[in-house]
DNA sequence: ACATTAGCGGAGGGGTGCCTCCGGTACGCA
DNA sequence: TGCGTACCGGAGGCACCCCTCCGCTAATGT
């Protein structure tokens, strides 16, 4: 998958690029896809023109900061591949999920559409899919069940509030055993 | 429960307070919390000024239209109260989606803390947790969960975002098999 | 060391939202 | 019908955000 917005040249400029895109990631964590692209430039320690300049729309913004965090996705799919195939696929959810509840920007991408998100998707796809089939075939989850329908649900009830972590953990896993043979 | 803010006396006055509740009920269905209140005042025909003077704060604004759905969700429980256990549970929990899908203020609103949040919340557990115990006396539902645990785990999996309505069902029937006991 | 030029940053114009304040309107009562 | 007043509505001050433009700064390469 190749990134969008190639870093610039210059050191300086350098420099300032990963600033912003570790803002963004701090923004878009805290207020979701709204974040203020001032506030973004402010935490960087850069002027508003300078992100203009490497993101000419917050899409842009956006879509860097996400390309990231896919691919660390991806990572961690292959880092639980030789556990059994029912605990392969929750610890993976498990990471996805702590991944995901500080980046709330992440799931509400789920469903944007623009070249960039579909080749993401496909990315987080080919990392995920093959942990579900397998606990499928293994007859560990209901054949009805795609592993679209997983991730959406996970990530709504994910991106829900809960009194604490504990109740969280605990109706997630009421979830997810809603998801297993029988 | 009383209602906080009272209608005013004078006919044009009354017409404007409803008028500015129904707006801000689409308002926050539309835009969730945030709505703009300049938006809702002119989608009433009414001066921003009418609308702050019967709603001091935008919170005002939402405890008021979030009574109302309160109280017809309640009255919903009633009418499902001689189905069997997990019918006339699920039968409940399918109008709280519908209702809920198209308002998500008051999904958000599930976390708020003030005084009238929690005689809502009462009134809404009142209403519901009843059906919720019918069904575990009946050994329907798994012992370990509650029902506060199953409103977070609806409303979660409700308010993400799904490709069509079958799949949110599908995926919403998927996390309440989950809750089911065994 | 210095010229070139990529890159910087913030001022500023336009937009929207929040909330207050007060001159004017029209409701309700007699 | 007419009066007193409850109520109206929007202008206006402030804050924030978006995005563009351009004079200035400093990194780079020779």
């Amino acid at each position: 998958m190749a990134i969008a917005v190639r870093r610039p040249q210059r050191a300086d400029a350098r420099r300032n690029f990963d600033a912003l895109l570790a803002a963004a990631r701090d923004a878009f964590a805290e207020n979701g896809t709204e974040a203020s692209l001032e506030d973004i430039a402010r935490r960087a320690g850069v002027g508003i023109g300078t992100l203009y300049r490497n993101f000419p729309t917050r899409q842009d913004l956006f879509e860097a900061v996400y390309v990231d965090e896919v691919d660390q996705l991806a990572a961690v799919a292959a880092a639980v591949a030789d556990l059994p195939p029912w605990e392969a696929l929750t610890t993976w959810l498990d990471r996805f999920v702590d991944y995901v509840g500080t980046k709330r920007a992440l799931v509400e991408a789920l469903n944007r559409d623009s070249e960039m998100f579909r080749a993401c998707r496909a990315t987080m796809y080919e990392a995920g899919e093959p942990l579900f089939e397998r606990a499928k075939d293994a007859g560990e989850v209901r054949a009805d069940a795609s592993f679209d329908d997983m991730l959406r649900m996970v990530s709504g009830v994910t991106s829900g509030a809960f009194v604490d972590t504990a109740q969280r953990d605990r109706v997630l896993g009421f979830a997810l055993s809603g998801l297993k043979k029988g």
